[in-house]
DNA sequence: CGGAACTTTGATAACGTTCAACATTCGTGG
DNA sequence: CCACGAATGTTGAACGTTATCAAAGTTCCG
């Protein structure tokens, strides 16, 4: 079986002999579908690579309603990085797939951070780049109307949902009744066409 | 004028000569209050850091609605840090009062990233944290209804309003008028007590 | 001191959630 | 591979929250 060590962008710019060193560190993990990899509160100390396979990040609010923030997959890391001062996990992970990762201890990490500047340099990157898209999938949610928010999907994914409609609606913060309704509308008002369940032609116009 | 450098806990563990070195690289720059530090769009090759003042970053959506996303003040950086692949700023950045800071060029700050590799954990973790918070303001706004927002900044921020009932608005994703019906309401319902206009007292109960 | 920006209050409308009932799909075990 | 139960999706009706527009009041700042 081979290593995510090598699926990773992360550890791009090193040679063999340095992936080797990552590798003996790292513990390979296989989750099933649906099993949950950490909840909010549990202690993070740990960061996964996913080698194959589909993670959800999502938080729940007090009333128990959930925001769906992140779809990770090949090559993607999870997130939260408090790597200098030790703290909990505050989204919950979850497979949607049978997945496999690699895990690598935060101490682990921070040595190689410290050794391999380069590493360091991608993940700031990287971390940015995640920080942008969250703020603008903030806007979105919280700025436009349920309509224009499914519009602006279906525009940015070519008329594919990638996953349920009960999930789209955590990630769009509605609800499937809503997206239901309006993907109906779309279909009656000719701006789309129905091709399987989570697969729609966009029509042009507008 | 003391320079931002000394100000930043980025570059807490450097000795004097090592600060010395990132000082000579960092321009000093004051700008008036309402100033734009920069536009969504302008080219993004440059580290800011405040060394006095406040910056507010915010993102505007296609009909033109604000969402503000974070407020920056002493030791801050300006998140967006693209140091890689040279790309565009894509949040505006106004400052709310007179602000001195520093900034240096990408450029020169992946060299020293890769020379100070315990700056770049420094970074880690505070892009870390940002996304984080990101993240749970983003649930705020797009699950909670606004006075349950309203209610959730009060009891962060012990009754005290950190700026303008607009700039709040834009914060909460809501509208001024909201916020103005829902802190009299508060007030009628003995959950708060007006002070001054920005501070209010905190009464007990649920 | 005057004008601009911000705030408050009211009336109105609509967007979207909720609840409920039914339909469909999925996936697991027999 | 089919059958069955559970999860997901659809549609309808009704309600409530919150945005919007307007107009008057207040604060801020040059």
């Amino acid at each position: 079986m081979k290593s995510c060590v090598h699926l990773v962008p992360l550890f791009n710019h090193l040679n063999d002999q340095q992936m080797d060193e990552i590798l003996e560190m790292s513990i390979h993990k296989r989750i099933k579908k649906n099993e949950v990899l950490f909840n909010p509160g549990d202690r993070a100390d740990t960061l996964y690579i996913i080698a194959s396979g589909e993670i959800h990040l999502s938080t729940i609010n007090e009333n128990g309603k959930e925001l769906l923030l992140e779809i990770l997959s090949v090559g993607d890391f999870i997130g939260e990085l408090n790597i200098l001062s030790m703290s909990t996990y505050d989204v919950l992970a979850v497979a949607k797939t049978e997945t496999e990762l690699c895990s690598i201890k935060f101490e682990d990490f921070q040595q190689l951070l410290m050794k391999y500047p380069q590493v360091s340099l991608y993940l700031v990157q990287e971390l940015s780049q995640r920080l942008n898209r969250s703020q603008q999938q903030s806007l979105i949610n919280s700025t436009l109307s349920v309509q224009e928010r499914v519009k602006n999907y279906l525009n940015q994914h070519n008329g594919q949902l990638l996953m349920s409609k009960k999930d789209l609606a955590a990630y769009l913060s509605t609800t499937p009744e809503s997206i239901s309704r309006i993907l109906t509308q779309f279909e009656e008002e000719g701006y789309i066409e129905k091709i399987s369940s989570r697969q729609m032609r966009l029509l042009e116009e507008d």
